[in-house]
DNA sequence: GCACTAATAT
DNA sequence: GATATTAGTG
């Protein structure tokens, strides 16, 4: 029974949030222009590869263009640190070919729900940076990004782990426990399901499927990271915004360029866990469509 | 030299 | 607090 439980948590899971508008491409938007014309990197969406350091920003109305899930400067504030403006040295007349910084990654909930999804198939010990990175096929993903997120998880990991010693709660239970009554845990990490194995590396005992109650009381700076990166995107930026108001992180699986290679000698006990891509066939999604749960990673003030 | 982790910086 | 970057280590 306790396998179908898990079959079920996961399933529903997956269910749930693996939609194809999740993997956008982000390929020009992590990726700096300059990097992308060295690299002669194209958005598999867009046919236009112009290399103009004047993309229409609002050229293409219907298109699939999300805004960046990524950090931009402070839409009102005149700090431009894009531009290279950092500490005055690098004035004007710098070469911005070479040393561009890619913006701050912002891990949305469905980033996290990839990063734990390759972590569980990989298993904790297979789980290291550049694996985990290859199986999330995320266009863009650096092993830094990847690694920097990874600590931080283990950190979340190792609080529950504790919190469960003790309690008689259980893992889940513990996520849930801890979201409820700990404010500061509440946040990403208890938005996506930590795989029961993760937190009893040697227990017998399984956890009923409890999952984190939708205690979705605040909205957070994920999401206000993201509408902010949707609201006013103006990084290096190019994509205008979607006519549906809809906006996701713009994140795309990457090209089947890319082999991923088996680096553990055996993988978890797991599904092959496919390159993402595959599942994603879920036409309906637009956000007043209502034929489907429009994601309930962002809030929209229900509940 | 590469990759991982922990520590530290932004 | 969230990510990025650096430093130490295998």
């Amino acid at each position: 029974m306790r396998e179908s439980e898990d079959g079920n948590w996961f399933s529903k899971w997956e269910e749930e949030f693996l939609r194809p508008d999740e993997l956008m491409p982000l390929t020009q938007t992590l990726i700096t222009p300059d990097l992308a014309i060295a690299f002669d990197i194209r958005s598999p969406l867009t046919s236009n590869n112009n290399p103009s350091v004047s993309p229409p920003p609002l050229q293409n109305p219907a298109s699939n263009h999300l805004p960046a899930a990524v950090a931009s400067p402070h839409p009102g504030s005149a700090e431009f640190t894009d531009s290279g403006e950092l500490g005055g040295g690098t004035g004007t007349g710098e070469e911005p070919a070479r040393t561009l910084k890619r913006p701050r990654l912002v891990w949305t909930p469905q980033l996290h729900k990839r990063f734990v999804d390759a972590v569980a198939h990989l298993g904790i010990k297979n789980a290291v940076p550049k694996t985990i990175m290859q199986l999330m096929s995320v266009d863009g993903l650096t092993r830094e990004n990847v690694a920097s997120h990874l600590q931080k998880y283990r950190l979340y990991l190792k609080r529950m782990q504790g919190l469960s010693g003790g309690g008689g709660g259980g893992a889940v239970g513990a996520a849930a426990a801890a979201a409820a009554s700990d404010p500061a845990t509440e946040h990403l990490f208890a938005s996506s399901p930590v795989p029961p194995h993760f937190l009893r590396p040697n227990a017998d005992h399984f956890l009923p499927f409890v999952p984190v109650p939708a205690h979705h009381h605040h909205h957070h700076q994920q999401m206000a990271a993201a509408a902010a990166a949707a609201a006013y995107h103006r990084p290096v930026g190019h994509f205008g915004s979607p006519p549906n108001g809809q906006f996701e992180h713009p994140f795309l699986t990457r090209q089947a360029q890319q082999h991923v290679h088996r680096v553990g000698p055996q993988l978890h006990s797991h599904g092959p866990l496919q390159p993402y891509a595959e599942d994603l066939e879920s036409p309906v999604n637009n956000a007043n469509g209502g034929g489907r749960k429009v994601l309930t990673l962002f809030p929209t003030g229900k509940d």
